[in-house]
DNA sequence: TGTACATCAGTGAACGCGCGTTCACTGATGTAC
DNA sequence: TGTACATCAGTGAACGCGCGTTCACTGATGTAC
């Protein structure tokens, strides 16, 4: 998975290659066992033996459990945000017959795979609203979220028949509080919270938007 | 605070009162702590002080953290919806010139004093999560929410010349979903997410949701 | 290429500490007569 | 009303346990000549 560039044969890591390595597993497991059990709930002990090392280790590569979790903020939303932007991009070159009901199936799908992701992202929230130093991570990572998501936004709103003097940051964030406040109601009554229901509230907002008058 | 019907004077409590004010106590003690430091990273030992009593006095109360925070749940959010329902009517009753404003100012300020009861929430939700019994607490109170806030929705609706094969229900669980998730952006990065952007929001669903066209 | 030494990523036992829970006890409240 | 006993809400010290963090150590990798 690591290097292979130019058909060399499998290469043996370098120092630094290799600890970058580990510091990448126990930042894996770090996500895993913090989604599982929360970040007080989850043990040092049991991310590095999840990840594969001893305590020491994890101890080598970060300063304290508080700074592993930063660094998992940070790697962890930088990564989701680089995702998104590449599926956005192809979203929009697919150039949909419906755009909207595909990508609310899309989001309903997602919602439904990943609670450990959704757990994730509660904790780094609830973590942030309690830490300045993450508060200031989480702003930047979900403005660079939202950078990532306005050209699907834009297309989309021109579809609809967009109304020009609407700035897509702000249907992007509403559009975004929408799906996050929906996805969470859906897994604690998945009968309640219909993936046609996500489509419904996506294209009213949308409906609305290009009908609305410019104030 | 207590009894005071019919002009007696203040009465001695009985043993059960004197308990069921403890526990009370305890409940309070309890948001408090779980809020500021999340369900594992709160201690009982604390959460007993800072209600005025021994730990003893929890578990002579209590069977157990887990029960404690269960517990905690359903008073929390039994509590939260009654009164949302008491100032739903209320708002209905006094019949506003446009409710949708007012209504979006009162939520934006709802937001910005408590950020006790959002962290409580999101604890509430990850718990869930975590624990079925947990789960089923709140979809049956978020179920109760929903309800409480019908009349209020069709109020609304009503006055943005609703479509009538629409279930206020939906619009409901969509307009809280929006409320929930931008409430959460906003306490990450006020700048990004104005009251005005709420109330937009808002306003763009229920024109969104009167002007298209049933299917 | 080969040798001698330096570096340092990762080991794992040890530490002190704070946790959830228990339980023998206390004394105010309740009950029976 | 007064007395004797029963109840039980709340006390607080004690318990064993698992936690985050440290550190002397190991042996593979890197460096100098």
């Amino acid at each position: 998975m690591v290097g292979d560039t130019e058909g060399q044969p499998r290469r043996r890591l370098t120092r630094a290659e290799a600890k970058a390595r580990t510091r990448d597993q126990i930042l894996d497991a770090a996500a895993r066992v913090f989604a599982e059990k929360g970040y007080a709930g989850a043990s040092v002990e049991e991310i590095a033996e999840s990840a594969g090392f001893s305590t020491g280790a994890l101890y080598s590569n970060f300063d304290s459990k508080q700074e592993l979790f930063l660094q998992l903020m940070l790697a962890w939303r930088s990564r989701a945000t680089e995702r998104q932007a590449e599926q956005a991009t192809r979203f929009v070159d697919d150039d949909n017959e419906d755009p909207l009901v595909l990508l609310a199936q899309r989001l309903a799908r997602v919602t439904d795979r990943s609670t450990e992701a959704a757990a994730l992202q509660a904790e780094f929230w609830l973590y942030a609203v309690r830490n300045p130093e993450a508060m200031q991570i989480l702003a930047q990572t979900t403005a660079a979220r939202i950078d990532a998501l306005i050209p699907l936004v834009t297309h989309v709103m021109q579809r609809y028949g967009g109304n020009p003097g609407i700035a897509p940051e702000e249907v992007t964030r509403i559009a975004l509080g929408m799906f996050a406040g929906l996805a969470r109601q859906r897994r604690i009554d998945p009968g309640a919270v219909s993936a046609d229901l996500i489509t419904q509230g996506l294209r009213w907002l949308l409906i609305g938007m290009s009908t609305a008058s410019p104030d």
